[in-house]
DNA sequence: GCGACAG
DNA sequence: ATCTTGTCGC
């Protein structure tokens, strides 16, 4: 699909905050989206491995999961992983995977946050000025904000607060587990984000979507 | 200055 | 993230 190449990956840490700066001013992280509207649902992951980045898109319809596509692409991991910069650490090998991809998602699930983030854009809110479309972050730990207690029940949830301002949801997708921390990435809201995840993690704690993503990027010949 | 810190 | 098998429990 068509991408929107935004800006050089090859920068310092001070000018990847720099450019953080400028970006998050693009970000809308308040449109609703019909969910009954949604055929093909995305999920993204990247695995590191001796100094490679594996990155997999996995296409599946929505709301059964059946994986209609699987975007792949590798490259020499660019940039340590720091907390706050990680979508320069894995920003560019998911850059040309989205590049590969043959369908039309009509959202993204990423695995790390979106708005959740200390200067409000997480690798799924970066990413999704790239791609122009829907994304949302699926953090399976806090990067910064706090919560309150969540119920037991599948479907419990708590807002994440961070500076007074709401960012995202920490979220029971299943009893008995730790809550997914869940954020709108770019052209979605906090409520449809939620739903959404709700609806993508009937089983398991983690998204299928995200599920069949990191399987397929941990599983690259070495 | 002292912690906290997605993947 | 990654190094890694079996095992406890619903």
């Amino acid at each position: 699909m068509l991408i929107h190449r935004r800006h050089d990956w090859s920068l310092t840490p001070t000018e990847a905050i720099a450019l953080q700066q400028e970006l998050r001013r693009e970000i809308i992280a308040d449109r609703p989206i019909d969910l009954d509207a949604v055929r093909l649902v995305a999920g993204v992951d990247v695995s590191v491995k001796n100094g490679l980045s594996h990155a997999a898109v996995v296409v599946a319809t929505f709301p059964d999961f059946r994986v209609v596509e699987t975007a792949c692409a590798s490259a020499a991991t660019p940039f340590p992983y720091v907390p706050g910069l990680l979508s320069f650490r894995e920003g560019p090998v998911l850059a040309e995977a989205f590049a590969r991809l043959e369908s039309e998602p009509d959202v993204f699930l990423f695995d790390g946050m979106g708005i959740a983030h200390p200067r409000r854009i997480g690798i799924a809110s970066h990413m999704g000025l790239w791609l122009a479309r829907p994304t949302v972050g699926c953090g399976k730990t806090l990067l910064c904000g706090r919560h309150g207690p969540l119920g037991p029940e599948r479907g419990a949830a708590a807002p994440l607060v961070d500076n007074g301002e709401i960012i995202g949801m920490a979220l029971r997708t299943r009893a008995g587990t730790k809550p997914v921390f869940i954020s709108p990435g770019h052209l979605v809201d906090l409520a449809t984000a939620v739903a959404l995840v709700l609806r993508c993690a009937p089983k398991f704690r983690l998204p299928e979507p995200i599920r069949l993503a990191h399987q397929a990027a941990g599983s690259f010949p070495t």
